[in-house]
DNA sequence: TCCGTGAGTTGGAACGATCCAAATGTAACC
DNA sequence: GGTTACATTTGGATCGTTCCAACTCACGGA
């Protein structure tokens, strides 16, 4: 619990240097730096001159611990490196800091053995709330025992395994994954496929769950079959995407097209199809999910849902925020929208 | 300095409370918590059953306090949505968290003055050290008044301006610019071309100067003549260098080769020359330096200078607790090697 | 019996801020 | 002059932990 780990710090001035230096009190000072118009003017001027000449450093840890506030927030992402995380934490970080709370940040590579990790090391830095992307099969006891029961939270992106009533409590901020991919396996129907698989994310995720639904009901609603074979699950990441390609061509129905659980498992299916001979765009369609930057520079550009990654990061620091200014509020579940961008990788059955 | 943003925060329980459970002092529980032989197997047994009863959470802010350590680490990089940055940052953040530190996250957006903001911001969280990658135009003596002379600091990727006495008491890690670009530029000779421009970045970062720099070194050793308007300038963004483009062929004599500051500018000239109908890769020739995973997958592939982003992340954080340890220590510069990726972008002269 | 020893435990003062009730000084009023 | 009102200022307790010196207790040796 208290493992060590601990630089140590040089000497800092502190309010009562400044009191001593200027001849009044701690509790002036303190009233001084918070603004505070009880304090006279010809007072503050000289605190503050004093202030600035010894350089000194607020110590918010200080005066959280007395207050029994905190002005941190933690971020829990899977993977930073995944451009989608990358531009949601830019967002969430960008908005926090305008609110004055700085991001505790957290990554835990789609594993739940790490994610309890990082959680519990998070919290005993006292956040303020979380920001949670649940790894690939967290569930809610788990989570729920890491940070204890009376911390806000914001999730994110998927639903945890397991319910438990407070649970309910938590905010949470989804993607409208189901009608996306509905309507993703719609239009590479409209161009002319027949046989579609689903490509990518594991099953004990909510968010797969869901983007397979959809795709399961476009099909269902066009009166086609569907293959096992034609749900191949990986990893959601590029390499695994490259590594599990083949097992799409086992069958013995190829399909012509995947609706892919993300953009980088689109990106590492296109990969992976090069490999085969197979051209994306020309020889088989691929459709993914995100857009994120390089979507639109891929070799072919890929078509694919656009969920604008950093406007979700401001808007789950808003819900958090907005959490915090009234923590008896009703919990609150914003589903955000997404838009499908056609490109060339949905190419029309040839 | 003490500006009001704070979440309240639940009675959590404390040392205090596991001690009253069980009858001993806080000073006890305090030792079993730490993992001190100097308790009793008997009380430690019981003492840690309570602390599990009660769903005790260390409070490493309280301790901190007392003991004038920190268990964090700030984190400044320029822009999180740029995957270089996001590679590094999840390698400072991963080598961070191994080691039981924290990671506080800020991010620029290139400006100085939002750096200056969010370094105040920061320090007040009180961190052990920091990580900065400098905004452009940043300065040595601005960044000093923000964090003070004593806390520990290593320079990632850009040296700051105006040189100051304690300035040289912090560690970097650069990359090695200068020969990079150089032998990026030399690439482009071999393949024939001999009007070659440098594109992107502003001058006011010692990691533009040095790339270009390299640049020069090489189009002098080949004996050629360098037209001023083959250089020009954009903040190293994707979205800028599209726009810049066109400056490129204003003047007389047209370049049909680039070297680019960085892999965002990189893609954004091939946009850039897309819209003004030439392809890269085969009307003109583009190199970029970083290899960000985009690199391999843009149309064309980017011919580029490998960085590895996420070992410099994990690099920068060794560096850094490496100096928590030996404050002492002489600071270190450590200049990592970049590695030529030859991909279709540096189309040889047709 | 007394003392020394070592294992285990503990009260109380820090750390640097904030809160609160109370103290101070000054001016105004009757 | 005495009382009240108001504007400022202030000591001391407090937040949750750690440190330190001191304490208790059982045991063994002289």
């Amino acid at each position: 619990m208290a493992t060590e780990s601990s630089a140590p710090v040089h000497r800092k001035t502190t309010l009562s240097d400044i009191a001593a230096g200027c001849g009044v009190s701690r509790a002036t000072v303190s009233l001084v730096l918070r603004g505070s118009p009880l304090v006279n003017k010809h007072t503050r001027a000289r605190v503050e001159e004093e202030l600035r000449r010894q350089g000194y450093v607020y110590n918010r840890a200080a005066a959280n611990l007395r207050r029994r506030t905190s002005s941190s927030i933690a971020l829990v992402v899977n993977e930073l490196a995944n451009p989608f995380f990358a531009e949601f934490a830019a967002g969430v970080d960008e908005t926090l800091g305008e609110a004055g709370f700085v991001t505790l940040l957290g990554s835990t590579g789609e594993s739940t053995t790490r994610e309890q990790a990082v959680l519990g090391s998070l919290i005993e830095h006292g956040p303020g709330g979380i920001i949670l992307s649940p790894a690939e099969g967290s569930e809610a006891r788990n989570v729920l025992t890491a940070i204890g029961a009376h911390l806000p939270v914001v999730l994110f992106n998927r639903e945890l395994g397991g319910r438990l009533p407070q649970y309910a409590h938590w905010d949470r901020l989804m993607l409208d994954n189901r009608p996306g991919t509905r309507q993703a396996t719609e239009h590479l129907i409209a161009r002319g496929h027949r046989r579609i698989a689903f490509f990518g994310g594991h099953d004990d995720a909510s968010s797969t769950r869901e983007r397979h639904a959809g795709y399961v009901e476009a099909m269902q609603a066009a009166g086609l079959k569907i293959e096992p074979h034609w749900r191949v699950q990986t990893t959601p990441t590029r390499i695994d995407a490259v590594r599990a390609t083949p097992a799409l061509f086992e069958g013995g129905s190829k399909p012509t097209a995947a609706v892919c659980y993300n953009d980088a498992v689109a990106l590492g299916l296109i990969l992976g199809l090069h490999q085969r001979g197979l051209q994306a765009g020309r020889d088989f369609a691929v459709t993914g999910f995100d857009d994120i930057a390089e979507a639109s520079m891929s070799v072919p550009p890929l078509t694919t849902l656009s969920t604008a990654p950093r406007a979700r990061g401001r808007q789950a620091a808003e819900l958090l925020l907005a959490r915090l200014r009234d923590p008896q509020a009703p919990a609150s579940t914003v589903i955000a929208p997404v838009e499908l961008v056609v490109r060339e990788s949905s190419c029309p059955l040839s």
